[in-house]
DNA sequence: AGCCAGGGTCTGC
DNA sequence: GCAGACCATGGC
């Protein structure tokens, strides 16, 4: 991978944070690690990255796309210090955010938020990556350094299921082609979402066909800025019982997005025995 | 070989 | 409203 090292802008962390968690944990599918630098494509750019010392340093990019695209898509202006203090009157979400409270939840595009959790229903992690970089190769814009774009709706609304299957996405397919179709006609103005209360947005989202609840939840939270929107996955609904009898702490509810996200991870690094 | 993976739909009670 | 079959695919 090319990184251009000297079109770089750094920018200073307070408190816990954990690059490789936040890009790692399963909310975001299209950056790895290359031994050197944390690497990926959002927004139509190829960044890499690098946390040390307290200092995030964004790399192939400049100040001025910092505050337009990164600072949000980051979530950096969010005081997660306040959560962390909160939640911490729970014994067990202390706990979790000890492991987990490195974690920015990320705010991606929605689209893209959208089709990837479509891909990733009854599926694992390594392959829900290798599916959406294999859609991205295929369909996606070339950027010209190797690297491709996330294919627009407009883009996939026009294809078959025929045209999909080099990717090998399986039932899925269909899923897509109505999720494009209703995205790229302005049937779902999907912008729209982050405005109007977390249930009307969800109902909207689950008219798509292959969009239930927990797929709607995920893009509400990981693409439209819903923070209070607690998808409810395999791993969720495990620990969820056996951490907490099922009921989300109180302290937790005005967070529970990102409070789901610290469980998820917690849940999964340390397999819970459940 | 069989089970599981950041689920959803459809059918039958 | 809820249980169960079924859906493609690949890693273990």
């Amino acid at each position: 991978m090319i990184v251009n090292e000297s079109k770089n802008f750094a920018v200073p962390i307070s408190g816990p944070f954990s690059l490789t968690d936040t890009l790692n944990c399963g909310q975001a599918f299209r950056w790895f690690n290359d031994g050197e630098y944390w690497c990926g494509v959002a927004h139509s750019r190829f960044l890499a990255l690098k946390f040390e010392n307290g200092v995030l340093k964004f790399y192939n990019t400049t100040k001025l796309e910092y505050e337009h695209i990164w600072r949000e898509y980051f979530d950096l202006d969010r005081d997660y210090n306040i959560i962390l203090k909160t939640i911490g009157n729970n014994d067990i979400l202390r706990e979790a955010a000890n492991f987990a409270g490195g974690i920015r939840v990320l705010r991606q595009e929605p689209w893209e938020t959208l089709c990837s959790f479509i891909i990733s229903q009854n599926n694992n992690i390594p392959r829900i990556k290798k599916i959406i970089g294999s859609l991205s190769e295929t369909f996606g814009k070339d950027l010209g350094d190797g690297n491709f774009s996330f294919p627009s709706a407009e883009t996939l609304a026009r294809l078959s299921i025929e045209d999909l299957s080099p990717i090998r996405c399986g039932f899925r397919a269909k899923y897509i082609l109505d999720a494009a179709t209703k995205v790229a006609s302005g049937d779902i103005d999907l912008n729209l979402l982050s405005s109007i209360p977390l249930d009307d947005a969800r109902k909207e989202l689950t008219r798509i066909y292959g969009v239930g609840d927990k797929v709607a939840d995920c893009t509400l939270l990981f693409g439209l800025g819903h923070i209070e929107a607690f998808p409810k996955d395999v791993w969720i609904k495990r620990a969820m019982e056996k951490l907490f009898g099922g009921i989300l702490p109180k302290e937790a509810i005005p967070y529970a997005g990102i409070v789901q996200q610290y469980i998820f991870h917690y849940a999964r690094m340390t397999k819970l025995s459940l």
